[in-house]
DNA sequence: GAACAAACAGAACGTTCGGTCTGATAAAAG
DNA sequence: CTTTTATCAGACCGAACGTTCTGTTTGTTC
C-alpha cells in the first residue's frame, strides 16, 4: 500500500510555528498551552494529539530548529575563504535565523528544576550540536594559522557565550544595529584572537 | 521618640536572602511564594506583610543586589592601576558576587510579557547602572590611550554581552574553570580594543 | 454506504498559582 | 494591667495552569 496517508497535517507545522514564535518572545514558563492554541486557531485536543506534552512540543521545537540552524549553515559555509571570515559568516547566519530567543528560552526551561531531565538532557545535546558548528571553525582557524594557537574549546566557550550574550540585546536594538553589533564583537574577538605579525 | 522600633526583623532579610536564592537557581516563574515561605520557615502572612507582592520582592532584591555589586567594586577599584587590569578586576567581581544568576532571572521576567512594566523599567534602570560601570572603564581606557578609538558604547554592549553570557556556564562548570574562563575571554576582549603597537 | 482511524473541539479535572483575610502572639507604651 | 501595634500564621479565594476525557467531524478503505 502506498498508503496515502491523510496529508501530514499542516495543523501540526501550524502549532510549531506558532509555539515557537510564543516560546521566544515570552518564554517557556510565561507561554501557556492556551496562548498557542488561540493564536494557532486550534484546540487542546488537536495540540495534545500531535505532542505528547508541553516540554515535548519544546523538545521538538528546539531540535528542528538547530538541525535547521545547523543545515542552512552548510550551504552556506563553503561562500566563505578564511575561518575569520566564517565567523562573520556565523555570526549574521545567528542573527538572521534568530536562534537566540528560542535558546534562552531553552536555558530558562533548564535551568528550572521542574523539568524532566530527560528532555534537558535531550536539550543540552542539541545546543551542544551548535557549539560544535563554532568549534570547528575554531579548530580550522588554528590549523589554518589564522588564530593562535590556543585551546579551542575554551575559545569556543567565549565565542558562543558572546553570541548568546549578544542575543539578549534584540529587544532594545533594531535588526540593522543588533547585525553591526555582531560583526563589530566578531572583529574584537578576532582582533584578539589574532596571529600577531611581528611582535 | 527615639522609638526602638521593635528590631526590624530578621525575617525580612531572611526572606529575602532564601529568595534571593531561589530565583538564582530556578528563575523567576518556577520560584513559588510557596517555595520561598516553606525554604525560609515563614509564612505567607508574613511575607506580604514585608513585601508587596512577589514582584515587588524580586525588584527588592535586584536593586539590593545591583546597589551592593557597586558598592563592593566601588572599593576594589582602586587596586587596579590600568583600564586593562580593571577590567579583568571588574570579571572577578562578576563571578564572585554571582551577579548573573539572579541578573538572568531578570531578563526571564523582564522578557515574559505579564509583567508590570513600571517594574520592569525599574529593573533595566538597575541593570544600566551596573552596564555604566564596565563603561566608564572602557572609555578610561580609551582616554587613556590603553584601548583603540572606538565607539565605547558599542564595546561596552559587547563586553557586558560576553560576561552575561559567560554566566551562563555556570551551571556546567566549576568555579575555578569558571573563573579562568573569564579570564580568557578579557584577554582575548583585550587584545581585540588593544592599540596596536606598530602596524 | 459501512467501518475505521486520524484529526479535531472543548468541557472538565486536579493542582498550583499569587494574593487576601481573619486572627493569634508578643513586645512596647501608657 | 491595658492598650496599641508590628509581627507572624495559615485557611481561604478565584484564576490559571497542564493534562485528560468524551465526543464529533472528516477523509480513506473496502
Amino acid at each position: 500500500m502506498k498508503v496515502s496517508q491523510r496529508r501530514t497535517s499542516e495543523t501540526k507545522k501550524r502549532i510549531a510555528a506558532v509555539s515557537k514564535e510564543l516560546f521566544s518572545q515570552k518564554g517557556y514558563l510565561a507561554t501557556s498551552i492556551e496562548d498557542i492554541i488561540a493564536a494557532s486557531g486550534s484546540s487542546k485536543g488537536n495540540l495534545y494529539h500531535h505532542f505528547k506534552s508541553k516540554e515535548g512540543l519544546f523538545l521538538y521545537l528546539i531540535e528542528e530548529q538547530v538541525d535547521e540552524w545547523i543545515e542552512h549553515w552548510a550551504k552556506k559555509e563553503h561562500l566563505y575563504a578564511t575561518a575569520a571570515e566564517k565567523l562573520h559568516g556565523l555570526a549574521d547566519h545567528s542573527v538572521d535565523d534568530f536562534q537566540n530567543p528560542l535558546i534562552q528560552a531553552a536555558e530558562e526551561f533548564s535551568g528550572s528544576q521542574t523539568a524532566d531531565p530527560v528532555i534537558v538532557e535531550q536539550i543540552v545535546v542539541a545546543t551542544n550540536k551548535q557549539r560544535d558548528v563554532f568549534q570547528s571553525v575554531i579548530q580550522e582557524g588554528i590549523a589554518n594559522r589564522e588564530f593562535e594557537e590556543c585551546d579551542g574549546k575554551q575559545i569556543t566557550y567565549i565565542l558562543f557565550a558572546l553570541v548568546a550574550g549578544l542575543g539578549a540585546a534584540r529587544y532594545e536594538l533594531e535588526l540593522n544595529e543588533l547585525r553591526a553589533l555582531h560583526h563589530t564583537a566578531i572583529s574584537v574577538f578576532l582582533h584578539g584572537i589574532a596571529k600577531k605579525e611581528k611582535q
